[in-house]
RNA sequence: GCGCCCGUAGCUCAGCUGGAUAGAGCAACGGACUUCUAAUCCGUAGGCCACAGGUUCGAAUCCUGUCGGGCGCACCA
């Protein structure tokens, strides 16, 4: 927030020296105002003497001397200003205007940090978008919990978002799944059965099973329809999936079938709309997709010669109605294995006329379970597999959407069972929820004592001098900014670690120097200070849904 | 063979829209509880940012190549 105001203000000082002919308009926007590594070097510099000397041909450090002189109007905001280096300009805030940061926060309390940046802009993301097969792996914990963290931060920062899960109840997959259902159903009556080859053998098929025969007794056996295995199974599965997700807290606005796509004959319109711009054509029975055309090394098949569908098609028809749905932006969260998708999807809309820039797919990669230090195998059709719900069990809500979110999308996730099970030092998640609890407790401590913050307007902030206060109300001050960022960049782990910098300039400052002491004055500034601090990790861990205790 | 992601401290990872002396947690070692929660803090040690070139005032960050790891490359999704 303040880094906002010190922007505006060099940006009036680089149009104002255009106009006295000090240097060009060329440079405009590509300038930055940074937060040095080194305290030495001010609260905030700027590149830009070194952008225009770069560009103009002209000395570095004497541009930075004429914007110095410049920026010299602006003595309310910035204290001094000094020329560094190669021609950095660096600038030191004045403590009063850091202590201002306090009453915006403390003011706004849940609202700091929400912004209007994403205002009119409509955006769709899909996520999860499991077929009801069976129960949610830990891929798809982490699919889910990035979604959802992904969801709320554009959420906070005005955008209207909904939040989608995409799945189809048909095709092979789900005929698999009611074969395996019935076999297992007709097993439990001691009936003749044939297991197939690639079916399902979770228990969880052998759970639908028995509860088909608690219900139906044997009525099923010499059915050959597998119809009512299939949905019993998917029934079951989806409410069981349903479960898991609303113990992780995430919600879904809409859940999209594959089906209605050809209900309403989409799927037919895509093919029809892509044959009369000649890029589809036939070949061996089947319908081919000239993705040669888009860059690909090869054309795809999109209706095999049996006359089904491969995935492609729906998925671009999904994404075309997606466009048709009126949303600015569509954030797919994906699972690395289905990075082979995104050039098709993409290549169709194009064909289309649609702008694939306004579909961002985030890809996340694969996790690893580890335990005593070896990898846990997860087979996904085998009795080892390990569900996202027997995660939650051994760990806890707050910690797996944690894990989760520790690590970029980008990166592998090394999930430690040990350490998550650590109900003690080494796990980060309790690091910030103690923080917040330590908080809690000191403003019980101040009631109990007597000591009341009083009215922020009658505190003396001023007091606030010690180098980790002006640190921490910076911290504070840059959160608006943080989330923006982390928004825009689709990246949660973002908030954490800024949070976790935040609580660990807390703890040490709480070690420190006291906040409730003999000095009243001073007390209730540093009450205040407190609850900006308590304010930014509770919304803070709001935003990636995990729990702020007042007591631990 | 081709495409995408990754390679930073012993381990797990930030930093990557180029900026000044590369950070955190864990593990190791040494300290701090008569005072607001020690699930905390303070200190020590730990680095050719995989490697080699290139771009420029300046590269962990951008480009090219090499090596290593992961994931894909179906008329499966």
């Amino acid at each position: 927030m303040i880094k906002k105001r010190l922007k505006a203000r060099l940006d009036e000082c680089f149009t104002k020296g255009v106009s006295q002919g000090l240097w060009s308009a060329d440079s405009a926007g590509t300038y930055a105002v940074e937060e040095p590594k080194q305290a030495a070097h001010g609260d905030f510099a700027t590149n830009m003497a070194m952008v225009i000397g770069g560009r103009e041909k002209k000395n570095p450090r004497e541009i930075a001397g004429l914007l110095a002189g410049l920026m010299a109007d602006h003595t309310d905001l910035v204290g001094k200003v000094e020329i560094a280096g190669p021609g950095f300009v660096n600038f030191f805030i004045k403590p009063e205007v850091w202590h201002s940061v306090l009453p915006e926060v403390c003011g706004q309390n849940e609202k700091y940090g929400l912004s209007e940046i994403g205002a009119g802009c409509k955006v769709l993301v899909e996520f999860v978008s499991a077929n009801p097969t069976g129960p949610l792996s830990i891929g798809h914990g982490r699919q889910a919990v990035l979604g959802d963290a992904i969801a709320r931060l554009l959420a906070a920062t005005g955008h209207q978002v909904t939040r989608e899960y995409y799945y189809n109840d048909a095709g092979r997959q789900m005929r698999v799944l009611g074969e395996s259902t019935r076999a297992r159903y007709l097993e439990l009556l001691g009936l003749k059965h044939d297991f197939p080859e690639d079916g399902y053998q979770g228990e969880y098929i052998r759970e639908i099973a028995a509860k088909l025969v608690k219900e139906q007794g044997d009525a099923l056996k010499d059915l050959e329809e597998i119809t009512p295995f299939k949905e019993a199974a998917e029934q079951a599965i989806f409410a069981d999936i349903d479960a898991t997700l609303n113990r992780l807290e995430i919600k879904f606005d809409n859940y999209f079938n594959e089906h209605t796509l050809y209900d309403a004959g989409l799927i037919d319109e895509v093919v029809a709309a892509l044959r009369a711009k000649g890029l589809v054509y036939d070949r061996d029975d089947a319908v081919w997709f000239k993705t040669t055309e888009y860059g690909q090394e090869q054309d795809r098949v999109i209706i095999k010669s049996s006359g089904e569908p491969t995935y492609r098609l729906p998925d671009i028809a999904y994404h075309r109605e997606k466009f048709k749905r009126g949303f600015d932006w569509m954030v797919d969260i994906f699972g690395a294995d289905h990075i082979a998708t995104v050039p098709d999807v993409m290549a169709g809309l194009m064909a289309l006329g649609y702008d694939p820039a306004k579909v961002t797919v985030v890809l996340h990669q694969f996790v690893t379970l580890m335990r005593e230090g070896k990898q846990v195998k997860m087979s996904t059709r085998k009795a080892n597999f390990v569900t996202i719900d027997e995660l939650v069990d051994e760990v806890g809500v707050d910690v797996v959407r944690f894990f989760f979110l520790m690590r970029k999308a980008d990166s592998h996730l090394e999930f430690d069972l040990d350490l998550a099970t650590q109900q003690s030092q080494e796990n980060p998640v309790y690091y910030m929820q103690y923080g917040h609890a330590r908080l809690a407790s000191i403003n019980r401590k101040a009631a109990e004592k007597g000591v009341a913050r009083g009215s922020l307007a009658d505190v003396p902030l001023h007091r606030l001098i010690e180098a980790e206060e002006l640190h921490l109300l910076k911290s504070l001050a840059a959160w608006p900014e943080l989330v923006e960022s982390a928004a825009l960049n689709l990246e949660p782990h973002g908030v954490i670690f800024f949070m976790q910098d935040l609580a660990a300039q807390f703890h040490s400052y709480y070690n420190k120097h006291r906040i409730i002491s003999d000095d009243l004055e001073l007390s209730r500034a540093r009450l205040w200070l407190a609850e900006g601090i308590r304010i930014i990790l509770r919304n803070g861990l709001n935003l990636i849904g995990v729990n702020a205790p007042e007591t631990m």
